[in-house]
DNA sequence: TATTAAATGCAACCTAAGTAGCAAAACTCT
DNA sequence: AGAGTTTTGCTACTTAGGTTGCATTTAATA
């Protein structure tokens, strides 16, 4: 009986695809705060997260200012761009917590998706999860003011739906969630202060709960 | 011999390919303004362009600000996401100038992907662009000021190595420059004068020239 | 438990970039 | 050619949100 990680994805496939994982995975630690990938790591190995928080991001030099794309966490997958395109992507990565990861041979990952009919049902779909993700981040930096921003993700962070921003928060420090939406930690902090002062919401310990979500809905 | 459409994509395909083409899609126009996909078209149908300009956006019902993700153009594919996920896509798409794309069930082109090689070969790194493409526009808007934004785009726009960008503005107003570059007219007019007044670019009735591009690349 | 590092909180300031309104110019369509 | 629409241009005003700086609290690590 092969181990399937606890992955949704992996619990999906059968007995031989597993067994294709324990031949070629190899289970990779990532320290908070490192690095994980250096060099053309993610040219040649593609990442499913086991567990732990992994982001990716970009930052502007001048100002120091950085954006997160995404947070990986268990049954997150990546470099999917480099997986369709075998080219460079622009993009740092740095892990949140203590990360857990199974590291494939990338080769054997673009094999599957071309044979592997189960494996490519549920890889379309993340893919374009992915998708949708990037474009709502794109959108909403440009057409909400923070304080919107803020309250979309607090109540998405509560949405079980949402795969992506579901208990995202737990555990993060108010200047990620600051690169998380798309700002600078002062201005989380004027919004989250305001919040408080109209008991919508409380913290405590790098937590957020909400506690009126009517008002939150506005 | 089957007409390719002048599309690349195509021309690369062999003619089986394109027979089958020949044999599912249907040729649509699409006039300039017109809002092109009704109820859930783009559930059922996927779009090659093969002439003309269409954007995909989204807009705040409060400001009526607007963010155009995607212009697609002659051998640009849509809706990609919907593609991979069957499922509904948040966005709105228009008309910029008089359009014609070939309109192809989207069962067809999936059961493409499945089966032909060559296709997909084409297919998955053109996926890779636009998730590309969408990152790199929330970390513009979220690390860049509006005149880098601007500035940038006018570098695209004359780089031929830019698929998206390349020769994008000519026949675009400020607005949609505006909606391109996350921020609204009037800031795009303030900047493009003072690029004006430094002889960096030139201007004449929609269409825009680099005149010292030294410059420009600050 | 002592020392350092990370995270939070608060006050004052400043500027980029939105908002509003109007008029001239250019393009579109019959 | 003329009416109407779209696009451009300019001035003035307002404010969200970014910047600086420091002090306190909390967490991490030896």
């Amino acid at each position: 009986m092969q181990n399937n990680y606890n992955i949704r994805l992996f619990q999906e496939l059968d007995e031989s695809f597993l067994s294709q994982i324990d031949r070629h995975a190899k289970m990779v630690h990532f320290k908070k705060g490192e690095l994980p990938f250096f060099h053309d790591d993610l040219l040649e190995n593609f990442y499913f997260i086991v567990e732990g928080k992994l982001k990716s991001y970009q930052m502007n030099l001048q100002t120091l200012k950085e954006q997160t794309f995404f947070i990986y966490r268990r049954g997150d997958m990546l470099d999917t761009i480099i997986l369709l395109d075998s080219k460079p992507h622009e993009v740092l990565y740095k892990a949140l917590e203590n990360t857990h990861a199974l590291q494939l041979p990338i080769e054997k990952v673009r094999e599957w998706i071309d044979t592997d009919a189960h494996f490519k049902e549920k890889f379309f779909p993340y893919l374009a999860t992915q998708m949708r993700h990037t474009e709502e981040l794109a959108a909403d930096i440009s057409l909400y003011d923070t304080a919107t921003r803020l309250k979309k993700l607090l109540l998405e962070n509560d949405n079980p739906k949402n795969r992506f921003a579901y208990s995202l928060l737990q555990n993060l420090s108010n200047t990620e969630i600051a690169n998380l939406t798309g700002t600078v930690r002062h201005v989380i902090e004027r919004h989250l202060k305001e919040l408080k002062e109209e008991n919508i919401v409380s913290t405590s310990k790098k937590n957020i709960s909400i506690t009126d979500k009517n008002k939150l809905l506005d």
